[in-house]
RNA sequence: GUCGGCGUGGCGGAAUGGCAGACGCGCCAGCCUUAGGAGCUGGUGCCCGAAAGGGCGUGGAGGUUCAAAUCCUCUCGCCGACACCA
């Protein structure tokens, strides 16, 4: 198998324009798509093994007769090349960019992936971002963009601002060793909290997502249902203290409230005794990174204001604190506490020493002494007239009460925060408003976009000459926004500009866009199972209540595949770790590589890097060479066995083949379609070695085999096709139809059984499903007689190959 | 801590509740050249046995079932996500 046939064929590829997406084909339409990659040098194995399965699903679903979309791009803004950039002195970041943008094609073509290149999108071209500026301003148009005075999470090291999202356990979640920060600062937010209800809501319809990316949305998003309720402050008649709760029905065992040191209230409900203390206390805690403030491990301290708050369903007077483990950001950042039936309030009280009172009883009644918080359902008890209901129920009849006394009502809080946008880089796309001295915040008007990064790589702060500007409406001296968007910003929409990338007067044909999405399947990495996946979802339902798309969802069909690890880590470059494609196609040829990428694991597993079973796949790509073109070779080897395989196995091998690939490819479960296909080689080599004669059903499995193979191994398949005298290109070929008849097992036998005991068997047709087989024995005449008019205990089916396991 | 997921040969891993270990790697033997680290053929879960054959086997303990790697309960171990969200 000689390597210049990848280059032949590729070119011819190319020039037919078999990986070209037509608009107005006829055929149904299929969106694959493949997560965009940040383009950072070299593309390792882990980003081709990526890109091997959304190939293969978009050849063969060409085969089968699909309009096929599968486009590719690159999310071309971000630090990376900042960093680069300032590694390696003078070096722009757009130019260390596009130049790794050119260096990755060359390698996603020598592995023989076809992409429709005439649709590749760069978000750092300013072409793209316009667009992505233009779907700001329409955020903004629509109240879904706002400027905020918060505190915000400030990465030390890259010296910007972090979305929620970016970081985990409190660290940057690109250096995981750096602590985030916390600044006051003035920002973009993006209101995706608006959405939060229907985000959750619809994860319902992702019923063809992974399970677990369906579960971290709604954990992230983390819905939580109770009531908010109005404490008034002791001695403070009008003021009160406004405190969220899960629990209402735990509202009579409140025997304390407690503040976050930020709340507003802290300083009026402090009595003078206790100012210095509660003061100093609020000090530190502001002062004290997230990550000490979230540790759990920590005991729960706090200070007493000297304030009183009244329960307003008893009328008791409780002692309000303040305390750190009561955050600001979540519910209203008061609590009541409830050290009966909360284990963090439970913490609390036993070190203040403060009541701890009992109101729902477990089913075992109620206990002598409390060693731990209860909390979950019973009996309500020291709960005035609620006492002796169950605490769900009165869980409604407390919130009926609240809202009947106006003190309180039913609420709804979401974990999800607003989406940060703002970073203070270079290398993104340009907030598009202006700062005026008369207008105030003023939009840049969508015909003069795309806002141009200026040339030069420094601060846009610091390019005076690029952020000194005219008001867009009265023409005053004004001032850009120089901060620029979260690249998060422009991967939420990349997959819609595919659909009409050239459209120069909107960010995308709305009409094309409805004819191709949504995306069909959608592969990438785990690693965006919440960021980028929920930022497109609200980008696309904001989109749609704007009238723009008519999809709520963008991404039917989800699928997470596996990192590619070396020496237990992934492999990247900067680790060094990694194995690039040119290595891989290099050592084997494309097809080879293409092989194993897809027989190394399970595609959802991570697989560690070793190319000890490359040698296996690259002997079945021969053995399938010799079976296609030398089959002479194999009758005439010496010392072959003599064990025959039958034409009719040979017949339904193949048939069972059709049906077993194009299922595992539909699943993508690509490891297993491998399998079969060798099952099938080792078949057809052992047909020809047993005698079997080269006949035209011969000739049948061998193009069965061809087609089958196709899109995994494209190169040698084609080549061999052209090799037998076919005319056209494989690529071209209809997939081969799945013959269930000729698949199925010679029969099916069912066993009948009555009391634990055989009473009959009836052989019923090949190819019945276990359901369908079961119904035909029940209306048989043989086995009602068999039944006697009793009614069968118990009918079992079982496969004729199997019939004597049976007792 | 909570929520997910996973435990199968020497290895990667297959198995709609139906012959566990497909397919591949590795290993062993033979063939071929005989320079093989190339190629071909056969074998290869573990234990007993010369063989025929037998016994045991999917982390562990129970259970459901004619039948369990698969379903249920408990338990041990590993991995991942979230983590004071009131």
């Amino acid at each position: 198998m000689p390597q210049e046939i990848e280059p032949k064929w590729q070119n011819i590829w190319a020039e037919s324009g078999v990986m070209k997406a037509s608009d107005g084909s006829e055929k149904p339409k299929y969106y694959d798509l493949v997560m965009y990659p940040y383009p950072s040098g070299d593309l390792t194995v882990g980003h081709a093994r990526n890109y091997v399965m959304g190939d293969v699903l978009a050849r063969m679903k060409r085969m089968q007769g699909y309009e096929v979309l599968h486009p590719f791009g690159w999310d071309a803004f971000g630090l990376p090349a900042e960093n680069a950039a300032m590694k390696r002195g003078g070096v722009h970041p757009r130019d260390w960019t596009l130049n790794n943008i050119a260096k990755g094609k060359r390698e996603l073509k020598m592995m023989g992936i076809l992409y429709d290149w005439d649709r590749e999108v760069i978000s750092c071209d300013p072409d793209y971002y316009r667009w992505t500026q233009a779907l700001f301003l329409l955020m903004l148009e629509r109240g879904l963009a706002y400027r905020a005075m918060a505190p915000v999470n400030w990465c030390p090291v890259d010296k910007t601002v972090l979305a929620n999202e970016q970081v985990i356990n409190g660290r940057c979640w690109r250096h995981p060793d750096v602590e985030v920060e916390k600044r006051d600062l003035e920002q973009w937010f993006l209101k995706i909290t608006d959405y939060a209800e229907r985000l959750l809501d619809d994860i319902a319809l992702l019923d063809k997502w992974p399970q677990k990316v369906r579960v971290m949305q709604t954990n992230w998003i983390g819905r939580s249902m109770g009531a908010e309720v109005d404490f008034p402050v002791d001695g403070m008649p009008g003021e009160s203290i406004r405190i969220y709760t899960t629990r209402p029905d735990t509202l009579f065992g409140a025997t304390f409230m407690v503040l976050a040191p930020e709340h507003p209230l802290v300083e009026r409900v402090t009595t003078e005794k206790h100012r210095a203390r509660v003061r100093d206390y609020a000090e530190k805690a502001r002062k004290e990174t997230e990550i000490e403030r979230l540790s759990t491990e920590r005991e729960k301290a706090g200070v007493a204001t000297g304030g009183f708050a009244i329960n307003p369903l008893n009328g008791e007077k409780i002692p309000i604190w303040v305390a750190d483990y009561v955050l600001m950001t979540y519910g209203t950042g008061a609590i009541m506490a409830v050290p009966a039936h909360d284990e963090r309030d439970f913490e609390f009280a036993t070190r203040y020493d403060l009541p701890i009172r009992e109101v729902i009883a477990p089913p075992s009644g109620p206990q002598r002494v409390l060693r731990e918080a209860y909390v979950g359902p019973g009996v309500m008890v020291s709960s005035g007239e609620f006492n002796g209901l169950d605490s769900t129920v009165a869980f409604e009849r407390i919130c009926d009460w609240l809202e009947k006394k106006g003190i309180g009502k039913r609420a709804i809080k979401y974990r999800l925060r607003d989406w940060l946008i703002s970073r203070q880089r270079y290398w993104g796309a340009p907030i598009p408003v202006v700062y005026c001295p008369v207008h105030g915040i003023v939009p840049v008007p969508v015909d003069q976009l795309p806002v141009e990064l200026p040339p030069e790589y420094k601060p846009l702060s610091e390019q005076p000459n690029w952020y000194r500007t005219k008001c867009p409406i009265g023409g005053e001296d004004a001032r850009r926004e120089t901060d620029t968007m979260d690249t998060f910003i422009d991967s939420s929409w990349y997959f819609l500009r595919y659909a009409s990338p050239h459209d120069d007067h909107e960010a995308f044909d709305s009409e094309l866009v409805n004819h191709w999405m949504p995306v069909d399947q959608y592969t990438g990495g785990v690693e965006h199972a919440i960021l980028h996946l929920l930022y497109s979802r609200f980008f696309t339902k904001v989109l749609y209540d704007a009238g723009m798309v008519a999809m709520t969802e963008p991404f039917m069909r989800l699928f997470n595949q596996g990192m590619v690890k070396r020496f237990g880590q992934v492999m990247s470059k900067s680790a060094g770790n990694g194995v690039s494609i040119d290595e891989l196609a290099g050592a084997q040829g494309a097809d080879a590589g293409r092989i194993y990428e897809m027989f190394i694991g399970p595609p959802e597993e991570d697989v560690e890097w070793t190319e000890a079973g490359l040698n296996g796949v690259v002997k079945f790509l021969q053995r399938v060479w010799r079976l296609v073109l030398e089959p002479e070779s194999i009758v005439a080897e010496k010392g072959a066995p003599s064990v025959r395989v039958e034409p009719t196995v040979l017949r339904r091998k193949v048939a069972q083949t059709v049906g077993k690939v194009t299922e595992h490819y539909d699943e993508l479960r690509f490891n297993t379609a491998v399998a079969f296909l060798m099952e099938l080689a080792n078949t057809m080599q052992g047909y020809l070695q047993g005698g079997g004669t080269r006949d035209a059903e011969w000739d049948s499995a061998v193009r069965t085999l061809l087609k089958l193979l196709n899109p995994l191994a494209p190169h040698v398949a084609e080549e061999m096709w052209q090799h037998m005298g076919e005319k056209g290109l494989l690529a071209d070929a209809s997939w081969p139809a799945y013959d269930a008849a000729a698949a199925a097992e010679p029969k099916v036998v069912l066993v009948v059984q009555v009391g634990g005991k055989l009473r009959d068997r009836l052989d019923v047709d090949a190819g019945l499903s276990e359901a369908e087989a079961m119904q035909a024995a029940l209306a048989s005449e043989k086995v009602r007689a068999a039944l006697n008019g009793r009614g069968p205990s118990k009918v079992i089916y079982v496969p004729d190959r199997l019939i004597n396991l049976v007792p």
